[in-house]
This record gives structure tokens, C-alpha cells and sequence, in this order.
DNA sequence: CTGAAAGCGCTTACAG
DNA sequence: CTGAAAGCGCTTACAG
């Protein structure tokens, strides 16, 4: 297929010397004299060398590829999150396997086991479920990885695993704590798939606000999403028709609050005159003009780009293997969604 | 690092065959009984045994992994586009190297020639330029690629590249037709970076269809862009300030769009009823309520999808080495943005 | 400072 | 139907 690609042994006939000279030559290790060298360099360049990285990955067991496990490529949340990534490998010229697995368990496993295969040196892996069971063997074999966005709550896994979240306790906390303040009192609140982790963080931190005021919720405010627009529509559809139905509604990502949006201009309400609306991870479709969500931020890109460097100091065992632990942080961003210009915060 | 993984040498201890007779056993190649076949089968399982796809792509040239060079991994177009590619991939057995050039052609290629190395079996490349000094020696080489997105105007390369684009051209000449029926006839457009050949086939599909009506178009009103928001923002704040501004604006991909749209919110001008305002691509963002943006449809999936697609079926020559070049349609959206629902066309 | 040997994990071709 | 040899392109020891 390809013409015959130029190796280390076509090079070594050139310069009349042995094929590991001109291995040793070419990556600057001790051994050959220097004339011998750029010599070697020259000739490499002339035959237009390119290193088969492949042969290369097999002897070395280095492959300076990194997999990287997302939900969705779709969704702005992850492709901001695999940015990071991108930029943190691209640093250190790493290469990045992209594998989504589109919510299902069985994908995950399937490309972790294919990363192994194909020789990744780690994983970053942003869609762990709370009782994961696909990544003790990961742990057991010592094999480099980090988790973000989601970590396992398995008990067992403690401090064994590096992970980089994102503060969604604190997210859960202060989206509630603007509403109240706001005055609402009937707020619905739509979590999102509660076998991840960061889903279960939000939702405490939004029922421990409640807690410390003793406020009590209805259940009935209370609805499982999943992160995915579509649910959201129709959880707020249903909200709206209760018979007390909610002033205000906390979905506990802006992908969902976007989907909540839909679902009340579709039924001819105002937001955020009829109803108040809160988000969660400050996505780019939010900050539009006539979208003005308001929302918690979240650092998607940094998330993506601590992982990847975390990773990658632990491939390169520049430190002792310490497990890291880095939570980053939620802060309220006030657009118009909430209404909070118009009336301010009225406790 | 990892615990010694498990090697078909391994496997033939244990079934005390050689490893040869398990490398066929596994691989379901004529030379081995059924009766040990399913024998070695079974103990591969046992000993949980992952084939080392490194080793196996240096001894077989075939990696099974495709290179994607994409221009900006949070630009919705192209991840749509990548979605298509993942699916393809995925169904054919194949991964995915992503590679984001951020619009350098070094930075491009670079990639070109790392996943060379990496022994990619092939790549999708979706950033050339029409003028693009890179793939010739892709195509000397015979090395299989496919161009989607954009193609390369390069004479000498006709009939020699694979492609799937779309149809700029056409949503060229229809944007402009939609607002030209409406009854615009100050109508200014925003084109993409003029070195792409799509946004070369845009504006001509533009020129063309004025041509066509002998309507001659103001040189003030055009204006190159790149496909960012950002310029496409500074470029409709000068053309509104223009002694006779537009009535309305063709900026030639919806990202530009959204671009324009912010700069006429801030200035408080409405649209349509000041400005009409078309793009193209139809990303999801103009779908919003509330910004409703009409726009001309492309298939970005599918192009992704059908461009992974032809790669493969040349990289398993399945098929005769023709040359396929796919032009996928475009199709007038009608949402808000130009004011037809109220209005209708005027000639 | 240099060369020849061995090996990474696999597959292909060639004897028995 | 099975085994032993050779080799993919590279690197890492180990002699001279």
C-alpha cells in the first residue's frame, strides 16, 4: 500500500554504521561521538525518516498515547472538558485516543479494555459510575488512570484513585440558597443521574441548604434527569401541571435547564416572571443573549487539563506516587434567568 | 508498572502447543483442530488474555486506528461532524486518534505526519486548505485519507483525492435567494476564511446568484471572516455603521451568525425587524427558542459518517480503488431570523 | 566509542 | 494438522 517507509537500518547503510548506532544517535543517548552523530541526523533527515512509533511503543512499552472515556462528543459539556485534555497532552506530546461511550457500562469496559490493548500509557475516564465495577481491576494491576468529572463511591477504592472533580456539592448548595433568597419557597429541583457521583454531590448539597434552614421539601419537586435535554422537557412539563406547581426550578445542569427552558416557553411562560430557572456548569449556549442562563460555573477546561497533567506525572513518575485529590471550584454566575436585576434578593 | 500481562506464550505453556498454533487458534485460521482450537480458546479466556494490538499492528501494518484532524474540538460542527466519524469507526472496529489543529497549518502538518508514524491506517482530514501544501505527499505515497469539510483546489490533485463535502455552493446561493425574495436588497455577507474552499464555493454560490438576477452587490458589504464568532461580531458592528447599512446579513456559518446576532442585540437592534439575519450549517445553538435562527441545513453527521466510511472500505480495498467524491445537500431552514413568517416573499 | 546479539508480542511462511 | 524459524522496526544490554 504505503511506498517502503525509510527505517533505522536504511539509515545505518547510509552512514556505514550498525542500525542500534543510528537508534542511539537519533534519541541523543551516550555512546555515539558527536560528528558520528549529526552525521546520522543529517542522513535521517536527507531519507526523509519517520520513526515507527508503533516498533517503538512494543519495545519501550511507552506508546505516548493517552484514552480518554466521555459520554458524549455532542455535548459542549464533555468536548469542553476534552479540551483541557487535548492541551495538556498535546504539551507533553501525548496523543489522545477519543472514546464515547453514550452512557452505556458495557462501552466503558469495552474501551478500557481496548486502551489496554492497544498500549495506551493512561486513562482519563470522565464517566465512572458511583459503584463502578470496571475499574478495581484497573487499581489492582497498578494501571495509570484518573477519573474526572466522576469518581467511584466505593469505599474500598479510597485513596487509591488520583480524580479531579468539580465542586457539584457546593453547585447544589448555592443554586438553591439563590432561588430561596430570591423568595421562592416551591422550588423543584431536577438531579441528574444519581449512580454518578457528581449528581448525588449536587443533590446533597441542595437538600443540606434545606437542612440548615429546616426547610422542608415536597417530594413531589423532586425529579431523577439524567443530564439529557429531552428528560428535563419532560419532567418540567409535568411539574408545571401539578396542582401546587413550582415558582422556581433548579436543574442541576444547564444541559437540562436548557431542555427546562424549552418545555416553559413551549407552554407560553415567562422565565423569569412566571417561573425562575437555575442551571448548573456555566455551558456556552447559556451566555447567549436572549438565553441569559443563570447558572453555576464550573471549570470544565481546567478539569480536563488537571486530569491529563496529573496523568501524565504519574506516567512519567516525576513524584512519588501520591494520590491526588483536587476538587475545583463552583461559583454563581447571575444572568436573567432567576430574575435577580429586577427584584434583588428579597432575604 | 503494570503486573506482567498475559502473552499468547503464555497461553501455549498451558495448552503445550506452540505459540504459533495459538496465534491461529485465536485468530480462527485454518491449521489448528477444532477440538484444540476451543481448548486454547478456553484457557485464553481463563488466564484472561488481552492481545497486545501494538505488537499485532507492527507485524501486520494494520492498526485498526484512524487519524481525525479537526479544526477546534468546541466548535459544534466539527464535533458533529466527529460523531459521524465516531460511528463509523466504531462499527468497523476502528479508533479514533483526534488531533485539533486550531486553525495552524503546521500545527496540521504535524499531525499528518505523527499519525503517520503512529501507523494510523488512514486519516480524515477535515481542515485543508485550498491551496494546501501537505497532502500531496499523501497522495504520492498512496497513503489513504479523505478529505472532508474542505477540499483542495488543487488542479493536479483532480480525481486523485477522495472527498465528502457539502454543498456550500448551493447554501451559497439559496441564503441569499431567501432574503433577496423577502425583499433585501442592501444585504450583507459575512463569508468564511477565504483560503477554505468551502467558504470559496459559499460566496460564489452568493456572486452566482446575483449574477444570475444582474443585480450588482455593494463591495462595502462584504466582508471575510474566518468562521469565528468573534470577527463576524466586529464585522457586523462596522457594517451597521456604514452611511447605508444592510437590511440584512448573510454571515455563511451559523457560528459567524451567532456572532452578528450578539452585535445587533447590542446595539439594540431587533431581529428581523432591523436586520434580517441568515446562516448556514444549522448548529444546534440556532435551533434555541429565542434565537431561532434560520439557516441553510447541512449534513454534518452523515458527512462525517460517509467520509469514515469510504476511508475504510480503501483502507480493506473491499471495493476497486475508484476515487468517490460525495456532495451532500443543503436546505433552506425557515425559523424567526428573517422575518417570513410575518412577512412572506415580496417578489 | 562502536558492533553484534537478544528481545518486545505477535504473524506468516515453510518444513515435517 | 502441528512445530520451529524468521521477521515487523525498534531499544537495551553486553562485549570488544
Amino acid at each position: 500500500m504505503e511506498s517502503k517507509k525509510i527505517t533505522i537500518k536504511d539509515i545505518a547503510k547510509v552512514a556505514n554504521v550498525s542500525h542500534p548506532t543510528v537508534s542511539m544517535a537519533l534519541n541523543n543517548r551516550p555512546g555515539v561521538g558527536e560528528k558520528k552523530r549529526q552525521e546520522i541526523v543529517h542522513i535521517a533527515k536527507q531519507l526523509g525518516y519517520q520513526p515507527n512509533l508503533v516498533a517503538k511503543a512494543l519495545v519501550s512499552n511507552r506508546s505516548y498515547t493517552l484514552g480518554l472515556i466521555i459520554n458524549n462528543i455532542s455535548d459542549q459539556f464533555y468536548t469542553d472538558l476534552a479540551k483541557g485534555v487535548e492541551k495538556a497532552a498535546d504539551e507533553s506530546g501525548y496523543n489522545i485516543i477519543l472514546c464515547t461511550t453514550n452512557d452505556s457500562l458495557n462501552s466503558q469496559k469495552k474501551y478500557l479494555d481496548i486502551l489496554q490493548s492497544r498500549g495506551v500509557d493512561g486513562i482519563i475516564i470522565s464517566t465512572v459510575s458511583a459503584r463502578d465495577p470496571h475499574i478495581n481491576f484497573l487499581v489492582k494491576e497498578q494501571f495509570p488512570f484518573v477519573c474526572i468529572n466522576r469518581v467511584s463511591l466505593d469505599r474500598s477504592l479510597d485513596n487509591k484513585i488520583d480524580y479531579v472533580i468539580l465542586d457539584n456539592y457546593s453547585a447544589g448548595y448555592k443554586g438553591i440558597e439563590h432561588l430561596w433568597k430570591l423568595g421562592h419557597d416551591r422550588i423543584a429541583v431536577i438531579t441528574g443521574s444519581l449512580d454518578a457521583s457528581n449528581a448525588i454531590a449536587s443533590l446533597k448539597g441542595t437538600k443540606d441548604f434545606l437542612l440548615d434552614l429546616q426547610i422542608k421539601m415536597d417530594p413531589k419537586l423532586l425529579r431523577e434527569g439524567n443530564y439529557s435535554r429531552k428528560t428535563a422537557y419532560n419532567a418540567a412539563k409535568q411539574l408545571v401541571k401539578l396542582k401546587k406547581p413550582p415558582t422556581a426550578i433548579f436543574a442541576q445542569d444547564d444541559n437540562m435547564a436548557l431542555g427546562v427552558r424549552e418545555a416553559l416557553l413551549d407552554l407560553d411562560l415567562r422565565i423569569p416572571e412566571d417561573i425562575a430557572l437555575i442551571g448548573i456548569d456555566n455551558i456556552e449556549m447559556g451566555t447567549l443573549t436572549g438565553i441569559d442562563l443563570t447558572t453555576i460555573s464550573q471549570e470544565k477546561y481546567e478539569m480536563g487539563y488537571l486530569g491529563a497533567k496529573i496523568l501524565i506525572k504519574t506516567i512519567e513518575k516525576k513524584v512519588p506516587a501520591m494520590v491526588e485529590k483536587i476538587v475545583l471550584a463552583a461559583n454563581l454566575i447571575v444572568r436573567k434567568s432567576c430574575g435577580y436585576s429586577q427584584c434583588g434578593y428579597k432575604r
